[in-house]
DNA sequence: CTGTTAGCGCATTCAC
DNA sequence: GTGAATGCGCTAACAG
């Protein structure tokens, strides 16, 4: 291990010369640092971070926890996260949770072990576990595209979820549908319920039943998309709906998959919907219409807030919904008379 | 920040204790043990990770390069790593290397700088820089599901692509197929001309001839795969291929809608295969007959190997060639007559 | 501008 | 079985 008393030996200063010249060059004059980089080069030497953590307090970490590493809507979020942790300095830890408590629970408390200095959630719920929650007060934690649930003192960046349910309903009833489904995902977070209020506030001003038995689903997955079709068209009711509400573009393509094994065609017999705007769904068959999400910079924006709160410098504000776009493709179509 | 000290002084013993306790509880009387966790409990008290780091010089953590994030293919790998380090003790640091030659030498130099233990490599090239070079000489390094070129002396495991080659070549012959196309990733990667080959030699043993210029494409994505079939079909020559090899499903998307929206018919016209077997592809109209890399487990194992080489524990084989399979879905079929 | 000194928080000798 | 002392590698205060 080449450490700096050997390069400060091997340039004939101290330590604390070494340390300087690296940090802080302008503290240096210039003849020193050409020795003492020289000697830098010559031993091979890099700083041992560990160490300079210890000392500083800081480990230049954060931690993100995310449910499911396979969803591409997540993992562009993790890169707007990765550029923003790069630019700032900070390393980026992942925690892939696959939705478990105890996972949440183990990669949450690196942030009380000076693992990380920070942690973003990207699910919704309160990460830590009770034992820990007193000693969680005072953590840096920012949620992003989902809100801590029942937690106001954690900031969040999300989607304007009631206004994108909102506009998918006025573009599903511009085509004329009036007999609606929804394939939901997670339906405990907030999100769900945003995006429902949303959709369920326009069928309201327009005076369109929904009854409660259309709504269906539970994960955001494509098995959810197939399960869902089945739920709504396989059951008594006699008028199946003519338009589905697709709560994330796996879902929709699990519902689009299941309605063509069925004779349906879509959008001619069944119009659906998707949400997040992934990079296959423009290339399915037809494309999906969906509400595109600023994954990336969500994911930027959120390292940005928690710098500030690492910091602890005063944020402009603690919760920011950000505008989407309702991205019209082939999937919607005027309702078949 | 409450320390170590704090604790010993709560619980009347002395800080070695507390260490003791902590870690070798065995060492411990039954006594001390109990009013040493009673004052951890009321303190609060969790070790200083960075703290336990620089003394051990240990920093139980391994870093992961990956080119793309949003790949579906590379998360399944991350996912097993993930596991398979948390069983182990380990974090996982993220490097988004983009395929950026300098962001691979950022992150790779984490693993010199006491930030990382060892270094899991998912793209084919030597992370490190130049200047790095001799340093990175004795750096725990795997490679999993490619293989760092020019560099024998790192273990790596990945797929027989050279027989899952032949395997998709032999189905579709037995289709009939005798015109092909080829859409490649990146082309420098040792397992591109490992699968190429596996697919000449078949090409060769039957007799089928194939032009360079039926090779075309360069990167692993949707619009490679658009672009592919752009190129294959629309150039001056008299006869377009029957049957495209895609390197990636990703690609294989990409071919599917392009010819679709030429009018061609999968498998009917043209029958594409893929690689990978991403989620989507068997969701997919029609779902992608495609090559199931065991990606989960490579990651796994890429873990273990890697925790070998920081262990310094000897390696039974240093390179571990996986087997595939071949599944045959919708997208290939008898050859029109 | 540079060197000396004193820790950061913890783990590990070595005595007892 | 436990405590006192030492040091991991580095940075920050203070002198000079």
């Amino acid at each position: 291990m080449t450490n700096i008393k050997k390069v400060s030996e091997l340039a004939g200063v101290s330590t604390a010369t070494v340390s300087r010249t690296l940090k802080s060059p302008e503290l240096v004059t210039e003849h020193t640092r050409e020795k003492v980089m020289k000697a830098v080069q010559q031993a091979g030497y890099r700083p041992n971070w560990l160490a300079t953590s210890v000392k500083t307090g800081r480990s230049n970490s954060i931690v993100v926890l995310v449910p499911n590493l396979v969803n591409p809507f997540f993992m562009r979020i993790i890169e707007g996260i990765e550029q923003g942790a790069q630019e700032k300095g900070y390393s980026v830890l992942l925690g892939d949770t696959q939705g478990k408590a105890s996972r949440e629970h183990e990669y949450a408390s690196m942030v009380l072990t000076n693992r990380a200095d920070g942690l973003i959630q990207l699910d919704h719920s309160f990460p830590f576990s009770a034992n820990d929650a007193a000693l969680a007060e005072k953590v840096p934690m920012v949620s992003v595209c989902e809100r801590i649930e029942g937690e106001r003192r954690y900031p969040f960046i999300e989607l304007d979820n009631y206004a994108a349910g909102r506009a998918l309903t006025h573009h599903l009833i511009s085509y004329g549908h009036s007999r609606f489904g929804i394939i939901a995902g997670q339906r405990t977070s907030q999100i769900h319920h945003d995006r429902l209020a949303g959709i369920k506030s326009v069928l309201k001003e327009e005076g369109i039943d929904f009854a409660d038995n259309m709504l269906v689903g539970g994960s955001y997955r494509i098995e959810t998309g197939i399960e869902g079709i089945q739920q709504l068209f396989d059951r008594d009711v006699p008028v199946p709906p003519t338009a589905v509400f697709c709560f994330n573009d796996d879902i929709a393509v699990g519902a689009l998959y299941e309605l063509k094994r069925r004779g349906l065609r879509v959008p001619q017999d069944v119009s659906i919907t998707g949400f997040d705007n992934v990079k296959v769904s423009a290339y399915m068959d037809p494309p999906l219409t969906t509400v595109d999400q600023p994954a990336y910079e969500m994911g930027r924006r959120a390292v940005d807030v928690l710098a500030q709160l690492i910091n602890r410098q005063p944020l402009q504000r603690t919760r920011e919904i950000l505008p989407f776009q309702l991205l019209e493709r082939g999937s919607t179509g005027p309702v078949k008379i």
